[in-house]
DNA sequence: GTAATTGCAAAGCTTTTGCAATTTA
DNA sequence: TAAATTGCAAAAGCTTTGCAATTAC
């Protein structure tokens, strides 16, 4: 089942010079069927399942053609591996530093933010290339009632 | 010239079990000495200044002791090594996606997006961790007044 | 046929770690 | 003296790279 997403992606790369692999495509395949993040390694795994023979140099080479291609996008989300996602819906990532719960938003929360900062400073913000940190409701929650203070 | 900051940075380890090195002294005054950020690496040299032979797992084994004390921290500014400084005022900072240059900005003016983001999601934020990425107003001009268009 | 891409293995870079030697309290 | 810290060298983890073999056009 060809996605027309993958279609439009070799389109490009043709379009830029480069050569429509099968390599290529399994890749652009795998970011199409991984809806999370995933990781290089993450999508070597799922092509994989298709091509048992994946390389991982031939992953991260891929994906750094479709990031120059603006067709992916990784971003840092903590201090593991870069996390890779197709270049669709703009949206940012709030990481608990206690327990490392990845919160989505939409990139419209941003606006305020962004109008104060362009004000203040001239610098155009485009939050996507690293994650924000802080603490989720949960762990707020835990160890701001008292009784339910634990350690862990 | 003792500094305050470092006697009570000092005074604190010992409080915490810790013992009251030659090294991590050393550390402490590269870190008030440095008013920017700097690496692990580059706070080492700083050190050397002093102590000729300053040995980097020290100087990482220390600043995780001072992290882990609230003393210090470190922020990924871009792909690069680990920034630190003092935990002084809190600030965060803008990386330019394409030149580099890093803005700073003060805490408050996130109090609207921190607002906005414990109500939708109840996600404390405390974005110190990570850089924000967007273009610089230099970038942005540059680009965006045809005439003055330059690659480079 | 020619240039681009891939596989492999090795290297690069930042950071962590095991362990024996040293230092602090 | 007992426990913490340090130095060294090696390893770990992610990513990049050189080069010969392969593949797309």
């Amino acid at each position: 089942m060809p996605d027309e997403r993958v279609e439009a992606a070799m389109e490009r790369i043709r379009a830029s010079g480069g050569r429509a692999t099968v390599d290529r495509r399994a890749v652009l395949e795998a970011l199409v069927r991984n809806q999370d993040h995933a990781t290089a390694e993450e999508l070597a795994e799922l092509v994989r399942a298709e091509h048992p023979d994946c390389n991982l140099a031939t992953v991260y080479r891929t994906l750094e053609l479709l990031e120059r291609l603006g067709i992916a996008f990784h971003v840092h989300l903590g201090h593991g591996p870069s996390q890779w996602h197709l270049a669709e819906a703009v949206h940012h990532h709030l990481v608990c530093d206690e327990c490392g719960a990845v919160v989505e938003v939409g990139d419209a929360v941003f606006d305020p933010l962004r109008r104060r900062i362009l004000a203040d400073t001239g610098f155009v913000l485009d939050p996507h290339h690293f994650s924000l940190s802080g603490r989720c409701a949960r762990c707020t929650a835990a160890s701001s009632s008292p009784s339910s203070k634990r350690k862990g």
